[in-house]
DNA sequence: ATTTAAATTTAGAATAATTCTAATTCCAAA
DNA sequence: TTTGGAATTAGAATTATTCTAAATTTAAAT
């Protein structure tokens, strides 16, 4: 058989990138850039800052994680599972995944508003978490 | 008759936040901190950069202003006149406003869904603005 | 096997964005 | 007036992100 061996190039999954990958896609909240570098370092003790912040903007392009991004401080990443929408508590910054299932009416009424060509749409709700509403 | 003269700072409104929200509403687009502190200084010279970031901040958690900010650059402002959605173009980064009104059973379900006490809810759409589109 | 060219990684510097600090000023109430 | 608290100022400090240039890796061509 010819051409067995598989160009990774192609697919874009260097070893640096799949680290950063099962990093985010293990993580058990959405971590920051650092929080991301601090993970892959244990991992792969040789990765450097600069690599982890091009691997997160290689994989968001591709579509592989998704950034999360408030006024407040660095943004956080998620592994893109599906459409999804966060709520993030205003007192203590939790970030929350939620799925809810947005009409279609809803997303083509913004479409045509914005006449902007769509690729996302997701909904967001600032307030306060369970915790800071005692 | 008593007390004729206004406490300025029950109000809250010092000099300084006039101006930068003066400057917030007056704007054409979605301003950047700089820019608001460019345009505040022609108004005020003596505004000083702190000022700013500490009238935006008071601004905002007084609900006259919003941030918006995704993740890239800086956050930009915005009059609150009312509840608003925006659409952000992934190439170039206009930032268009959009009055799209939600359901109540979505809000009503994204309340549920995170358990959160809400304070604000907003559709975020992303995509290809009609310029970059071509 | 070797060479090549392009893409990627690395380390650290540079830039951008935002917050902090300490001294000063302003303001309304006493 | 005096006073105490809040706000402002200027600039330093911190945080977040991007850039740069040299070294390395990779797949394809020789």
């Amino acid at each position: 058989m010819k051409n067995a061996k598989i160009n990774i190039r192609e697919l874009g999954l260097t070893k640096q990138r799949e680290v950063v990958l099962q990093v985010i896609r293990n993580a058990e909240k959405h971590l920051t850039a650092n929080e991301v570098f601090d993970r892959a370092k244990q991992l792969l003790p040789t990765i450097s800052f600069a690599t982890v912040y091009n691997s997160l903007r290689f994989l968001k392009d591709a579509g592989h994680i998704g950034e999360i991004s408030f006024g407040n401080g660095a943004s956080r990443f998620d592994a893109l599972t599906s459409r999804h929408d966060h709520a993030i508590c205003t007192n203590c910054g939790k970030l929350v995944d939620m799925e809810i299932e947005l009409p279609g009416e809803i997303v083509e009424l913004a479409t045509k508003f914005s006449k902007f060509k769509l690729e996302s749409i997701e909904l967001t709700l600032r307030g306060l978490c369970p915790e800071c509403n005692k």
